[in-house]
Parts: C-alpha cells; sequence; structure tokens
DNA sequence: GATGAATGAGTCTTCATTCAT
DNA sequence: TATGAATGAAGACTCATTCAT
C-alpha cells in the first residue's frame, strides 16, 4: 500500500475519542432507530443498539431524547410530517384526465414511499399500534386520511366528467390503497433474507395495479 | 391395570370430568395468549398476563410449553394448521363459473378468517416476522402460497374460457388478497379503542371489492 | 474431624436453592433495609445490599415492595407503630409523683428506644425528611407531638400540684427531649467505629440530664 | 511581559474587575453547593443542579473542585473554619459572671451559627458521617470538642466561685448543646414548608433554656 | 398436576466525570 | 477560563424461567 492516505503518524493527530455534533446528531440518531425499530419492533430494540449503530454511547440518546418513548414518537413524527408533502404537490398540481391522475398516483407513491426506507413506518405503526394509541391516531388523522382523501377526490372528478363509471368511491379508495401498503410491510417482514423477492417485482405489480384499476372504472359500453 | 374402569375406546367417547381440565389446558392458554400477543406484540406480552388471562399460576404454563417462543410458535402452528382446509374445500369443490367462485372466494375469506379471530395470526406474523423468521417462512410456505395458488386457479379457469380477460395472474391474485388482509390486520391495530370504525365497514368493502375485480376482469367489447 | 454432625452423604440431602418464607420475609428484609439505610442513607444504600445482607435475591424484593421508596416508607411505618405504644403504657399507667414520672420518662426513652436500633429511624428521618416530606410529617404528627405532649401532661401536674415551679412548659419539653434524640442519632453518625465512644456514657448522661431537669424545676423556696 | 500593565502589586490592592469573577467563584460555588447539600443530601444533590444555582456550567465546578467529594469537604471545612473564631472570642474575651458568660454563650450561639446558614452543616454532618468519617472526625475535633470545652470553662469557673452548684459538668455541657444543635437540625428537616413553625419559636426557646440552665445550677439554699 | 415464591440476567435511565471546542 | 456535548459505570426495576411445596 505505497499511496496509504494515511500515515500512522497522522494518528497522533486525528481520532479524537468523539465529536461534537450538536446539529446532525439528532437526524443520525433518528435514522438509526428507524432502521432499528421496523426490523426488530420496538420493544426488542435495545437502546444500546440504537447508540451502537448511531456511533455513539448510549448515554448520548439521552441528551436529546427524553426516553425510548419519546424517541420512538419523534421518528414516527419527524418522518411522516416530511413524508406526504411532496407527494401531495406532485399529484394535486397536475392538470392531467383522471385515469392518468390516478397512475401517476400509484407510480409516485410507490418510488417516493413505498420503495423508500419510510415505509418501515407503516411495519412500525400496525406493530406498535396497540401499544402507542397516540401514535396510532396521529398516523390515522395526519397520513391515512389524507391520503385516501386525495385519491378519492381523483376518482371523484373521473366519475363526474363520465371518464370513469360510478362507484363507491370511499371504499374503492380503500381497496387500491391497500396493496400498497400491503407490498410495503411485506418487505419489511418478509423480503429481509432473500433479495430476489419471493412475491412479484413491485413494477411489475404496480403496472398490473393501475391496470386493473383503470379496467374496473371503465364505463359500461 | 387389570381392572381399569375406562378402556382406551371410551376415552375417545366420554371423557371423566376431571380429565375435560387436562385436555382442554393447552388449548385454553393458546386461546389467552393469542388474544394478548396480538393486542400487544410478542415482547411485550408478559407470561405472567397469559396466565392470569387463562386463569391459571404462570408455572403451569411451563408444564405445556418449554418457552415462550415455543408457546408462540405452537400458537401460530395450531392456528394456521386449523385455518385453511375448511375453506379450500369450499372453493374447489364447487363447480361453479368462475365469477361466482371469486365472489365466494372474498366472501368466505372475510366470513372465515378476516372476520375471526384468527385474522389476528396476521398482524403477528407481520409484526414478528423479523424476530422469527423460521416462523414467517412457514407462514409464507403454508398459508400466503397455497392461498394465492387457488384463487389464481379460479381466475386461470375462468380466462380460459373467456369468462375473463387475460390479466397478469400472479399479480393480481396479490393484489386482490392484500385488501383483505390489510382490513384483517387493521382491525387489530387500529379499531380497538373505536368500535364504530374509522374505516368502511366490512361488508360494504367485500361487496366492492367483488364488484372492483369481477368488472377489472370483464373481457373488451 | 472424625465427628463431623454434616456428613458428605447428606450435601444430597439438605441445601436446597432457597425456601419459601412468605411469612417471615417482610420484616426479614426489612430489618436489613434499616440497618443499610440508616448506617448509609437512603440514597448511598443499594437494593442489592439490602438484599445481600437479608439474604435473598434483589428481585425478592420487589416480591414484598413495590419499589425502593415504598420499601423505606414501610420501614419507617412499621417501626414506628410498634415503638411508641408500650412506651406510653409504661408512663400513663404510674400514679407515682411527678418527679418520679419525669425520671421514668427519660431512663424509658433511652432503654426502650434511644438505645435500641429504633433510634436508627431518627437519623433517617432527619436525613431524609427533605426528600420524603410526607414521611417527616408521618413522623412529626404520630410520634414527634404525642411523645411531647406525654412529657408535658407530666410537667403540668407536677406544676399542678406545687411540686414543680412553672415553666414554659411546651419549650421545656423540647429543650429535655433533644438531648435524647440528639444522642441517639449521634449514635449513629460517629460512635460506629470507636465503641468506646467520643462522648460521655450514655447512663452518666441520662442521670445528670434527669438530676439539671428536676434541679430547674424545684419550687423557689 | 514586559509592557504587563498590571503589576502584581497591584493585583492585591484593586483587582481588575475581569479578575473578581475568578476570585467570588470558589465561595459562590460553596454557597450554592452547601444550600443544595443541606436540602437534599450529599447523593440527592446533582452537580447539575449546583452548577445551575450558581450559574455556571458543570465543567465549571471541575475547575475549581477535584471532584464532589472534594467539592463537599472544601464546603464543610470553608464554612467550620469562619465559624467559631468570631464566636469564642465574643465569650472569652468577657469578664462578665459566669451566670452572664452561660445568657451569652447561648444566645451568640444561636444568632451566630443556629440562625443562619451554617447551620446547616450540622445537619450534613450528621446525615453523611457514615459515609464520610474522616469529615465526620474533623467536625468532632474542630468544633464540637472545641465547643463543648469553651462552655465547659464557663461553668467550672461559676462552680469554683461558688455562683454555681458542682455539677457533672461534661455531661451538662452536652445536654445543653444538645437542645441548640437539635433546634438547628430541625429547622433544616421539618420547617422546610411551613414557615409558620411547628415547634416554639426559638427566641422563646432560647430564653426558656437559659433560665432552665440557670435554675437548675443554682446553689442550694 | 399445579402453584407461586425465588431467582438473576437483561434493560432503561441517571449522573459524575472528561474533553473537544 | 469556560462551556456543554459525550461518555460509561452504576443502579433501579422487569420478567422469563426454575423449583420447593
Amino acid at each position: 500500500m505505497p499511496a496509504s492516505p494515511t500515515p500512522p503518524a497522522a494518528a497522533a493527530v486525528a481520532a479524537p475519542r468523539w465529536e461534537r455534533r450538536k446539529e446532525s446528531r439528532p437526524s443520525e440518531l433518528l435514522a438509526a432507530a428507524l432502521e432499528l425499530f421496523v426490523e426488530r419492533g420496538y420493544a426488542a430494540t435495545r437502546l444500546d443498539d440504537i447508540a451502537a449503530r448511531a456511533g455513539v454511547s448510549k448515554g448520548t440518546l439521552y441528551l436529546y431524547f427524553a426516553n425510548k418513548e419519546e424517541l420512538f414518537k419523534a421518528l414516527v413524527r419527524e418522518n411522516i410530517v416530511t413524508m406526504l408533502d411532496a407527494f401531495r404537490e406532485r399529484i394535486e398540481g397536475s392538470g392531467e384526465p383522471a385515469s392518468a391522475l390516478i397512475r401517476s398516483f400509484v407510480q409516485c407513491w410507490w418510488t417516493d414511499f413505498g420503495a423508500t426506507r419510510l415505509s418501515g413506518i407503516c411495519k412500525l405503526i400496525v406493530s406498535e399500534a396497540g401499544n402507542f394509541p397516540e401514535v396510532a391516531r396521529f398516523f390515522h388523522d395526519e397520513v391515512i386520511r389524507p391520503n385516501d382523501a386525495l385519491l378519492a377526490s381523483v376518482v371523484v372528478r373521473g366519475v363526474a366528467s363520465g371518464e370513469f363509471r360510478p362507484v363507491d368511491v370511499e371504499a374503492a379508495v380503500q381497496l387500491w390503497i391497500a396493496p400498497l401498503v400491503m407490498k410495503a410491510i411485506w418487505t419489511h417482514s418478509f423480503e429481509l433474507g432473500q433479495p430476489g423477492g419471493v412475491t412479484v417485482a413491485p413494477e411489475r405489480m404496480i403496472d398490473t395495479h393501475i391496470d386493473l384499476i383503470l379496467a374496473s372504472l371503465r364505463p359500461a359500453p
């Protein structure tokens, strides 16, 4: 290794025992916590492990979060708040026909959310809703309902314009979002070890989903 | 035992009263465990609570299950085994047209499984899959795959007979089962406190689901 | 060791890992706790140490007391309740002249309380009053006030009968009990290491105390 | 430092403003520590709280004291040293009769010490003697013994002159100082919340104390 | 077979102490 | 000199598991 950029002599200079990172610490900790909570669940995740993954000591966690529960809530809140906004804009701003909007909705939902780390939040909420009712309610009110409403508005527009046949919009919307959520949860529950996947590939599923939705909305001839 | 008053053959017919207890214990324990595991998750459920709910002492649990993990696995196994069989017979035995079979599938899935205590198993598996990979794999192989295959066979028959238009069967099947599973999970996660429910009623959702599935399968004119 | 009373063979019979002692455990635990709390103070006493001194494991403490604070309170309560009763009877039942009653009061106070383990409670209360206001108030109301009142009644009787000169009874009573309490506290604070003692012997102090009290109460000629 | 504007000699006379801080810091810190240690005890007082009350950061404490224990010892030492000297002078210098000296002793003890913050030291020593034997011994040798000796010398003088009757001086002295100490301790233990006080007012107690002491010393007619 | 007292390893949380800034 | 972020050892408390009764 003739061109090693870190000669032994440098060791005396560098390698402080720790660094001050008041600004970036909280998000680093939340990121580490998200990974582990999603992977193992709330109770089975030890604060030691979160600290270790974030590269800090256990005590440092308590400089930023009052306790395990607050860390969990901060995690949910932080990720949820940033999640929905960009997504909604992409859908609402467009003037496309309803069928194109539905296509966008499903595709964006997956790329912006389902395929990202954030989808782990879903699994977390589902798993821990019983133990954190406030969190569950918060999630329901701030995420699920607005999301349903967004898709519903698209469908209503399509039905009004005659582009779609009349359907039970509220039920339909929940039926169409469910597979997306399910796919996200599935990923975090079953496909951890097997990268090939035991279910159909997401893109193929998304395409089929759009196809079936639009077919089911086609007006009778 | 020359003078045994209860010959082996009789045991299957009329169990003496003092035997009943011993025989029914395991399932009483598993029932209590199921409720609590579903409600709180594996780690957050204490053996004390299970014992209390089953009306026995903590030590008694260890007479029937080697430890908490084995209790959990027994719980999953027992419920899964009894789950699928009756359901499959109802579907496969029938000679109805494909569309009627699909209707039956969705309706029976909900009444025989989704609406029962057993649906809690879904939530449990999803939540704990990361911590019990063997259980997850077992569930996948014994429940999910056969279940998907059952519905797929119906669709394939319908497509072959020209009753349905051609679709990506594997993807479609997963897309159609997902809302059922999701609804079941939802119930155990969100609707604990609010009996009125925050989502649309199951029956209405089932009806709409069938309607949309069949509409999406209608051959092009 | 030819006459060893416990031959090796007996080892297989005796030596259970632990014993059931539901009845006697609580008082054993409180006794161990009293010693250590008095010796080191509340905060500096670890539950491990209490458990070790009582010959049980840490977890056993929690079978009998909800937490450290409850253990502390139970300790104070239990000892206080048993403390005052016998003492009061010895004083109140007697028909002796007031001077003899005062002599009895001081002597009994020391022998029945000051010289026993119970006097450690005083130190404990004084030290921890700030952190356990309810306990302090309880002690004040249940012990200090009744005790003061008991001595006060004796003095009042003596003054009424002309045996004593008139004095500020309330103040006098507190001035006379203080040295007794002080001596008790002192013992637990300073004379732990030095058995010879750094202050005058209790008996000598008690005798002088009685002598001075009675002298100060002698009516003017 | 050729152009230093503050020659060393001047420093002792007129300290520059930015120096003052540094000089007064230690006593500010000790004052904060005294309050909190007295209020809560050694173990229950956090360095954070001391720092906060002194208006500095936690790290600053370590610039002046090696650790918590040294801070505690410094606190005791500093307060003890300043405590006794002025008091002794007031007593020893006087040529009054013994009875007047006793009156002065008791009154000054209370006003110069018992009624001041310093009396908290007593409570502290009593509470923590077990955990800090050196401190306890130091206090005993430097405060208790000299204090006892001072009062004893007064009594001995009075007995020698025939002003007082003979008594066990050593025991009497401890019996008379005890109520003063007790009153001081009491104040810090019980009368934190209730300003009205649950015991008799100090002045009344002091007056009665003097009255009873002198009465008990009156020579037999 | 059933009980529940006893155990002790494991986890959250606190706080004296250190050290980069 | 002063700060306060970071550390990690220590202690309260929990709970799965064992075992005397």
